[in-house]
DNA sequence: ATACGTGCAAAGTATTTGCAAACGG
DNA sequence: CCGTTTGCAAATACTTTGCACGTAT
């Protein structure tokens, strides 16, 4: 059984109600992201588009990646190198966080019940609303450290 | 009990002993982030600095941080407005992570033991080593909520 | 004396904004 | 039609780099 709401779906059927009128840029953007596994910068999507033979203008894909962001439907990840990335915020369950490696630069998705456990009730504690979260772990991958 | 080793001294003796010399800039530096309880970007320290009177240029400010950054003496935090902040890496103990707000932007500090212990048991089951890591919580503060 | 540290200015890179044309409803 | 969306180019903002000079050792 396929996902019922696919993320591409959901996150069409979001903009729409939200008041966004349909346009090539978003839908190109969109149709990236949906297949994308872990999290890409602005202009990697932005090559990626071109690449495929679309061509839409980088501050598009800036426009729709700040509007995503807002109605939450990607989430926007730092790993520590200035650049901002995004992924697809998962409907799905997938949700994860990120190791990055010192060296390389690497990064890399994992995921853990205990630590999402714990954010929640951290989070409890705290006097925020809080509706998002980020972890990043920083350390010598197994590549790099057998190199060294 | 004051701290045998503050932070202003063990980074200097990281500094000495890692074949760094003595600098004007790097010494402004070093005695503005000792006083400082939370993050701070490299524009606001370097104008900091030159309120203070002390005419370091930017481009050293943020090799200090680079510096200290690699050698671990300070953490690099991103909240997620593409702006890096830098913070004395803490061996006094008082490890924390942030708690950003998406309406007002503001910045604050939290700990959770229960949370380290997560990601430290997390960390043991990646290929990596893990030696640094960095959770930032984002949500409505509890001002912007009342009034909203 | 010699190499490292520093300040300034210029360059680089990611991101945002202004604007006119294209397009959806 | 009207207002949103888009692409281009220019503007902005943060950060890095080149280079000449100062300074610690």
């Amino acid at each position: 059984m396929a996902t019922v709401h696919s993320w591409r779906e959901h996150t069409e059927a979001a903009l729409r109600e939200a008041g966004f009128r349909a346009g090539g840029a978003r839908a190109s953007v969109l149709d990236l992201m949906s297949g994308q596994d872990c999290c890409a910068s602005a202009q990697e999507i932005h090559a990626s588009l071109r690449a495929n033979g679309r061509s839409v203008g980088i501050a598009s894909v800036y426009r729709v990646l700040e509007v995503l962001s807002e109605l939450r439907l990607v989430q926007r990840i730092d790993v520590g190198d200035g650049i901002a990335r995004f992924e697809p915020a998962s409907p799905g369950g997938d949700h994860h966080h990120h190791v990055v490696c010192d060296d390389c630069g690497k990064v890399e998705p994992f995921s853990d019940p205990s630590l999402e456990r714990a954010i929640a009730s951290a989070s409890g504690r705290l006097g925020y609303n809080v509706d998002a979260h980020e972890v990043v772990l920083r350390g010598e991958c197994g590549d790099c450290r057998t190199i060294n």
